[in-house]
RNA sequence: GCGAUCGUAGCUCAGUUGGUUAGAGCGCCGGUUUGUGGUACCGGAGGUCGGGGGUUCAAGACCCCUCGAUCGCCCCA
C-alpha cells in the first residue's frame, strides 16, 4: 500500500465476507420479526440540529460535550451526526404530527456516530436496530416491546442471554431514590473509589454498577428503588412482569440497572450475556446486547406535550458477533468458458440463467486451462462448462437444489 | 481522557546475542502436468520492515517521538 493512500477513519469498519453476511442476517431477521409485531418502518435523517440531542440528553454527562460528532454547516447551524435514534424519532413525532398515528409502533435501523475510544464491540460509526412505541402509557406496550426483543434474539439463534429488568419508578420515586443514594454514599465517601467519589457528584446512580471492589462492599446495603416506589409505580411494574410471564419471556430482576438520563421512567432493561457463556466471551467488556426503557419525559424536553413512550435499540455489530458463521452462499451455477470462441454463447447463457432467477458466476478470463479450476473453487451447485463448441453440465451437489436447478436449466435448454 | 500489548508482501506469520542482496505458506498472474478435471511442479509480480528522529562501523531488531490497531479503564444516549 502506498503511504499516501488515505486510511479509514478511526473507529470505522469495512465489513466483508462472513461478517457482512452475519450483519445482513441480523437486519433481515429484524425486518421479519418487526413485521410479525406490526411495527411500521420509518426512515430518519442521519443528522439533526444539535439541540435535538443536547435537549433530549441534557447536559448532565460528558456525552453531549465530548462524545458527539457536532459541526457547523454553511448556514451557521450546529448539526450533529445522530448518536442515537430515540431523540430524532421523538423530534419527527412532534414535527410531523405523528400524534395522529399514536400509539405509533415504529422500527428502523442504520448507522449512528459516537466519538468514543474504539474497543471490542464498540466503534465510532456503528449500527443499530431500533423499535419504539410512542404514545402508549400502558404497561402492555412495554410487554409487547420486550416480547419482540426476546423473539428476535431467539430467531437469531442467540443463547445464554438474559433479560435484566428494573423499574426506575415515576419522576417522584426516582428523585427520592437518588437523594437517598447520595445520602448513603456520602457517609462512606472516603472509602469509595476515586471514580465513584466523582460519580457521587455527577451521576450517583452509576455507583451501583461500579466494577471496583472498594465500591461493591457498600452496594448490597444501598437503598433500593422499591422503598421509594409510589403505589402506581409498583402496580405498573407488576403489570409488566405479569405480562412478561404470560408472554413466556424469561427475565431477572436487576435492582442496580439504571439509566443515566433524566427522561427515563419506570421500565429499564438490558439483555445481557450470562456469566461464562459463549456470548459473554464473544462480546468482551461491551456486554449489553440490547437495551432500552420507558422515556415518558423525553417529549417535554423537546417542547412537546407530555407523551408516554418506550423503546429499545441493539447494536448490529454485537448481534452479528453472536450469530455465528454465516458464510457467503454458494452460487447456483458457474458458467465457465474454456474456449474464447464461445464467450458470446457463455454470456448469453449466464444472462438467461440470471434472468430466470438463478444465481450465476461467469468465468471467461485468465489461463484457459485454469478456468475450470477456478469454477470449482468458486463453490456452486452446478458448473456449466463450454469448450470446443460443446456444453457440459456437471452437478456439484445432490439434493433439492440440483432438482430445482435441473428443471430450471431444462426450461432454458441448457441441460 | 488513562493504561497494557502489538505494527515485516494482498492475508497469516518467520526473521537467532544488532552483521551480506529481508524470507515461507496461502492468495494473485503465467507456464508445464493431469484431462470430467479442486492434483503436482516450475516461474513471475508484489516490501522504502507504519512514519520521523537517534545510538552504532552496521538497525526489521536497541532508544525517543509520532501515527495506527487490539484489549481494558472511564463513559455508555
Amino acid at each position: 500500500m502506498s503511504k499516501n493512500t488515505p486510511k479509514a477513519i478511526r473507529g470505522t469498519q469495512d465489513i466483508f465476507g462472513a461478517d457482512a453476511e452475519a450483519f445482513a442476517y441480523v437486519v433481515e431477521t429484524f425486518e421479519r420479526v418487526r413485521k410479525l409485531y406490526r411495527f411500521r418502518r420509518i426512515e430518519m435523517p442521519v443528522f439533526e440540529k444539535t439541540e435535538v440531542f443536547s435537549r433530549a440528553i441534557g447536559e448532565t454527562t460528558d456525552v453531549v460535550s465530548k462524545e458527539m460528532y457536532s459541526f457547523e454547516d454553511r448556514g451557521g447551524d450546529s448539526l450533529t451526526l445522530r448518536p442515537e435514534f430515540t431523540a430524532g424519532i421523538a423530534r419527527a413525532f412532534l414535527t410531523n404530527g405523528w400524534q395522529q398515528h399514536a400509539p405509533l409502533k415504529a422500527a428502523t435501523h442504520g448507522p449512528l456516530f459516537r466519538y468514543e475510544r474504539p474497543q471490542k464491540g464498540r466503534y465510532r460509526q456503528f449500527h443499530q436496530i431500533d423499535a419504539e412505541i410512542i404514545g402508549a402509557a400502558e404497561p402492555q406496550a412495554d410487554v409487547e416491546l420486550l416480547a419482540m426483543a426476546d423473539q428476535l434474539l431467539k430467531e437469531l439463534g442467540i443463547e445464554g442471554v438474559t433479560l435484566h429488568l428494573n423499574t426506575l419508578g415515576d419522576a417522584d420515586s426516582r428523585d427520592k431514590w437518588r437523594a437517598a443514594l447520595i445520602d448513603y454514599f456520602k457517609k462512606v465517601e472516603g472509602e469509595l473509589s476515586e471514580d465513584s467519589q466523582e460519580r457521587l457528584e455527577k451521576n450517583p446512580l452509576r455507583i451501583l454498577d461500579s466494577k471496583d471492589r472498594r465500591d461493591q462492599q457498600f452496594l448490597a446495603d444501598a437503598p433500593k428503588i422499591d422503598e421509594f416506589l409510589t403505589e402506581e409505580a409498583t402496580a405498573f411494574f407488576e403489570a409488566v412482569t405479569t405480562g412478561l410471564d404470560a408472554a413466556g419471556v424469561k427475565w431477572t430482576r436487576a435492582e442496580s440497572l439504571v439509566r443515566g438520563l433524566d427522561y427515563y421512567r419506570h421500565t429499564a432493561f438490558e439483555f445481557i450475556p450470562d456469566d461464562g457463556s459463549a456470548a459473554a466471551d464473544a462480546l468482551g467488556a461491551q456486554s449489553t446486547v440490547l437495551g432500552g426503557g420507558r422515556y415518558d419525559g423525553l417529549m417535554e424536553s423537546l417542547g412537546g406535550a407530555p407523551t408516554p413512550a418506550v423503546g429499545w435499540a441493539a447494536g448490529i455489530e454485537r448481534l452479528a458477533m453472536l450469530v455465528g458463521g454465516h458464510s457467503e452462499p454458494a452460487a447456483d451455477v458457474v458458467v465457465v468458458v474454456e474456449d474464447d470462441q464461445m464467450t458470446a454463447e457463455g454470456q448469453a447463457a449466464v444472462s438467461a440463467i440470471r434472468a430466470a432467477g438463478i444465481s450465476a458466476e461467469f468465468i471467461a478470463s485468465g489461463g484457459k486451462k485454469k478456468r475450470f479450476d477456478k469454477a470449482v473453487k468458486v463453490g456452486s451447485h452446478a458448473i456449466l462448462a463450454m469448450s470446443g463448441g460443446e456444453r457440459r453440465l456437471r452437478y456439484q451437489s445432490e439434493g433439492e437444489d440440483s432438482v430445482r436447478l435441473a428443471s430450471a436449466l431444462r426450461k432454458l435448454n441448457l441441460d
